[in-house]
RNA sequence: GGGCCUGUAGCUCAGCUGGUUAGAGCACACGCUUGAUAAGCGUGGGGUCACUGGUUCGAACCCAGUCAGGCCCA
């Protein structure tokens, strides 16, 4: 049956007469290595200046980049942020449009100064003055721009990289500043004294989102406040900060619920009296009595003696007192807490908060002195350390001489902590400046402006109108040493001469200078130069050592950069407002953090919001979905740079498309490798597609589309099916349904399908054979569109893709390339032929996998397929021919009518057996006349016709002595 | 504790305003091929749509609650 290998025709010499696919494209991507040479090679082809320049004139899209804090290695999740920011701009840049992106740096801030001064601290130098710890500040962050710049290019991100805007740049300070004197001058600015966060070691107020949540172990005790005119009687407080009650002034009680009288031993007790039953179990009463219930309005009035200082405080209702934890009455100290400090202004009370700023007990000009506490507790520390403090030790002491500490537990909470130092904050009452949000409708304004941004996705605007809602007012002054100066002067009685000339006679001097002047020049200096000219108002005797929030720098930014970069300046359109971005795009927790103090500054400065859309994208979760740190705590940290040394950026940029990134997104080194198996599926689908091009001039060989064989209409229409669905997910950000939609056309339409059933006309006709040529112009058009929707995304692969596209090209590189509209489609007619097409091939495909299972036939080519006309449509697709039999890649296709009772016919003067009862029928090759061509592998019944080539189908004969 | 959000095959995603046995691709298994070959093709198995109730003739889709997770607050 086998022919014996003696007699095997030698097919090596057949092979040479066919047009094998044949590429410099190299199958594997070997990117870890190769990206670097295309870099490079952008590089010197200076590719965002050509860019820029091919879309000069074109309407602008402006992403404004947020900038991340100049500290440390790139993480993954930062990488994430910018690669899809590098998406859009890439693809607004092939719609056509001008997208310029300027990279930022957010560079001041405390956790560089933390690092800085820990540094010091630790080579024990001497203490350093403010202006040379500046210098190292900028010294340390400039290292790490140029760090994480070299980073963010590595991954691909086209932009003005050379020309970043960095928040410590003068004319980004002096903008700042700017700003600062304009919000100034609408009065939004004021002075006052309020508790705020404290740290204690970082010796600074801490903005809100600098400090973070944990569990925390304190000091739980129970106070008995005796009651003045009732001897013997004691409302009863709950505190875990022991260290506050001599800041205490006032006991708060809920106005609308009972409280109990109760008589346990010789004294008697107030409490709630829904925690009665808790409390007496806590303090162990094992004998006692409810004299009587009161209701909460009858608490009014009353006073009690503070348990250890001089002083009586009153009884006032407030609607906060919880009942479910507690006592039912509220120590308030007004300096050390916010629902205090609201009662407390409420009732007129100071806003007392002896406490220095090293954290230390210290009496204060806030109440005369024989009021407050004595030497006992002067000068202890109240920072904690293993869960106590010398401030607490000596209170409790204090309290037990006196016989007013009823009970003292161990509790565990979620306590605020710095977020650098990770020891407990405190609320201490400072004198700050703040950005009054409520002055002059501000904050309705700016609620009005969130509802005219389109925030993607749609919940955004619930959670930054929530966060706007509640917000209290900006404290924007911070106790520090590395930001911007707040350019403000204080009289020799301490008196704060806050001036909008001053600010902007500083933000001059800043622009020539630099911040670093503040600092270096002392005061009659520094006044000398910014001294309005008409000045009549009280001399300085100090200068501000202050600095603005960070917030406040990077939330400058639309002002700053959008506005002052002739980069981002409108186009053509002319309606753009200079300040006015199309879209930022950062993590969801931007919405209590940049985009917020961006609307805010640019609302107050310019009167609306900088932006036009705002897009949020989730957090990086683990394989467990849980968070991943930052610091890496499981495990190792999670750097873009330790993906890119596995897998090459354009595989993590693969795989960052894949991730719908509005949720959680789930980042494994497993995942990212498993989205390498779809990069060299697609790699290997235009590698097939540009080995079968190497001798295609799309000049002299390109078919006209009204010429173009059944096979390639048919791909290119799903290429335009494809690509619509894919502009349209770039346009809705849904970069996911992109990397869904091109890589299953590449497994299914392309390398399952299309590039199967092309093969046989591709190698074995002649080269210029018209369907040939038909097919190549299909490919031409397959491997230069997908290069065009793909270099978003891979944009080394896209461009090393179209830099092997045969035929001279308009642009030297894929990312200058335009997308010209204009997608192929198939008539109706037509496609409801290849519907039922593949209806059919699946069941053929079915029927072939049977008998290769029973070993009747092995490859598809080695069967012929008998069918049964059943409708209409399948009788049409008997008219295909040549185009069907590729399709279904057998042999042999033959049709009998369905009604044909007979289950024999003849097939080249054979008879063979139909199955009577299916609609189709596999018979081997061999069996209906046919025999395998030498040179085309087909089997054909004019094998061996031509006695020259007795191997030979005539086909290949003609194509072979052409 | 509060606000916002998420939970569909091992993985990544579809599933339109509730309507026939929940769909793809990858991965997996088993074959085929060796002229895309550190490739390619075929067939196949795999989901009580987080859970529990409810509304409805009918729910992955609507409602309530629970659980798990995320972000932001307290």
């Amino acid at each position: 049956m086998l022919a014996s290998p003696a007699l095997k025709p030698r097919s090596k010499g057949y092979s040479e007469t066919l047009n094998l696919p044949r590429t410099d494209f190299p199958m594997r991507a070997d990117l870890v290595r190769r990206e670097p040479e295309r870099l490079a090679q952008w590089e010197r082809q200076e590719m965002y200046r050509q860019i820029r320049a091919s879309r000069a004139n074109r309407p602008r899209f402006v992403l404004h980049d947020g900038p991340p804090f100049a500290n440390g290695d790139v993480h993954i999740g930062t990488a994430l942020n910018k690669i899809l920011k590098d998406v859009i701009v890439k693809y607004q840049t092939l719609a056509g449009q001008d997208a310029p992106y300027v990279p930022g740096w957010d560079c001041h801030g405390l956790p560089i100064e933390f690092k800085v001064t820990q540094n010091m601290r630790q080579k024990e130098e001497e203490t350093v003055d403010a202006a040379e710890i500046r210098r190292r500040c900028e010294a340390y962050a400039r290292k790490y721009i140029d760090l994480q710049r070299n980073q963010f290019r590595r991954l691909g991100i086209f932009g003005d990289w050379d020309e970043p805007y960095l928040t410590l740049n003068k004319a980004y300070e002096a903008e700042e500043l700017e700003l600062f004197a304009d919000i100034v001058a609408k009065g939004l600015v004021y002075r006052g004294k309020k508790p705020v966060y404290w740290s204690i070691p970082c010796r600074t107020a801490l903005a809100e989102a600098e400090v973070e949540y944990r569990e925390h172990r304190c000091q739980s005790i129970y106070v008995k406040m005796p009651l003045v005119d009732s001897p013997g009687m004691f409302v009863v407080i709950w505190t875990t900060t022991p260290w506050t009650l001599p800041a205490n002034l006032a006991v708060a009680y809920h106005p609308e619920k009972n409280y109990s009288q109760v008589l346990a031993g010789e004294e008697t007790y107030l409490v709630l009296t829904s925690l009665l039953d808790d409390l007496s179990e806590t303090f162990g009463w094992n004998n006692f009595e409810i004299m009587k219930t009161l209701e909460g309005s009858q608490m009014e009035g009353l006073t009690y003696r503070h348990p250890f200082c001089e002083r009586t405080g009153r009884l006032y209702p407030a609607k906060f007192v919880e009942d479910s934890a507690g006592t039912g009455f509220v120590h308030i100290a007004p300096g050390h807490g916010l629902e205090d400090y609201g009662l407390g202004m409420e009732q007129g009370l100071p806003i007392y908060s002896p406490i220095s700023d090293d954290g230390r007990l210290a009496t204060t000009g806030e109440l005369p002195l024989e009021e407050q506490f004595g030497s006992e507790l002067a000068g202890k520390s109240i920072l904690e350390k293993a869960g106590t403090s010398e401030a607490n030790r000596a209170v409790l002491e204090l309290l037990r001489s006196r016989d007013m500490l009823l009970h003292e537990a161990s509790y565990t909470h979620s306590y605020p902590h710095c977020w650098r130092s990770k020891t407990p904050v405190v609320f201490r009452a400072m004198d700050q400046w703040f950005i009054g949000i409520d002055r002059q409708g501000f904050r309705d304004r700016a609620l009005a402006e969130i509802d005219r941004v389109d925030w993607i996705p749609d919940w955004g605007k619930n959670r930054i109108e929530a966060a706007v809602r509640s917000r209290p007012d900006w404290c924007i002054s911070r106790q520090r040493t590395w930001g911007v100066p707040i350019p403000v002067f204080y009289d020799s009685e301490g008196q704060p001469i806050l001036e909008v000339e001053v600010i902007r006679n500083t933000a001059a001097l800043v622009r020539e200078q630099g911040t670093n002047v503040w600092f270096e020049w002392d005061v009659e200096r520094l006044w000398r130069r910014v001294r309005p000219a008409a000045w009549s108002g009280a001399e300085p005797a100090r200068k501000s050592s202050d600095t603005l929030d960070v917030w406040i720098d990077s939330g400058s930014s639309s002002r700053a950069v959008t506005m002052r970069n002739p980069a981002l300046q409108a186009g053509r359109d002319g309606e753009r407002e200079d300040f006015v971005a199309d879209l930022y795009l950062e993590g969801s927790d931007q919405h209590r953090g940049w985009f917020q103090s961006s609307l805010l500054l640019s609302l107050a400065g310019n009167g609306a919001a900088p932006f036009r859309a705002v897009l949020t994208h989730g957090f990086m979760v683990d394989g467990e979905r849980e968070k991943i740190s930052k610091s890496g705590a499981k495990g190792k940290p999670q750097t873009a740079e330790s993906y890119i040394k596995q897998y090459g950026a354009d595989v993590l940029r693969l795989w960052v498309a894949s991730q719908d990134f509005r949720n959680d997104i789930v980042v494994s080194s497993d995942r990212i490798r498993k989205v390498g198996e779809t990069y060299r599926a697609i790699r290997n689908a235009l590698r097939f597609q540009l080995s079968n091009l190497f001798d295609y001039d799309p000049e002299r060989d390109r078919v006209a589309e009204g010429e173009l064989s059944r096979l390639d209409r048919w791909i290119l229409g799903r290429l335009g099916e494809v690509e619509r669905a894919v502009l349209e997910a770039y346009e809705r950000y849904e970069f996911h349904v992109v990397y869904q939609k091109l890589s299953q056309f590449v497994t299914v339409d392309l390398s399952a399908t299309f590039h199967d059933a092309v093969k046989d006309r591709l190698y074995t006709l002649a080269a210029g054979d018209p369907k040939r040529r038909s097919t190549q112009t299909a490919l031409h058009r397959l491997v230069s569109r997908l290069s065009q929707l793909l270099s978003p995304i891979l944009v080394f692969t896209a461009d090393e893709t179209w830099e092997c596209l045969p035929g001279t090209r308009a642009t030297p590189s894929v990312h200058v390339s335009r997308l010209e509209p204009g997608a192929f489609r198939l008539e109706p007619d037509e496609e409801r032929q290849w519907q039922e097409l593949f209806r059919l091939r699946h069941q053929v495909l079915q029927r072939l996998e049977e008998k290769r299972k029973a070993g009747t036939i092995g490859k598809s080519t080695e069967a012929a397929v008998v069918l049964r006309t059943e409708s209409s449509l399948t009788e049409a697709l008997a008219e295909w021919g040549e185009d069907l039999r590729e399709m279904l890649n057998v042999s042999l296709v033959e049709f009998v009518a369905g009604d044909d009772a007979g289950n024999e016919i003849e097939l080249n003067g054979r008879t063979v057996a139909v199955d009577a009862d299916a609609l189709i029928t596999v018979l081997p090759s061999g069996d209906c006349g046919l025999s395998k061509c030498a040179r085309c592998w087909r089997w054909e019944a004019d094998v061996g016709e031509q006695e020259a080539h007795p191997d030979l189908c005539s086909r290949c004969v003609a194509v072979v002595t052409a």
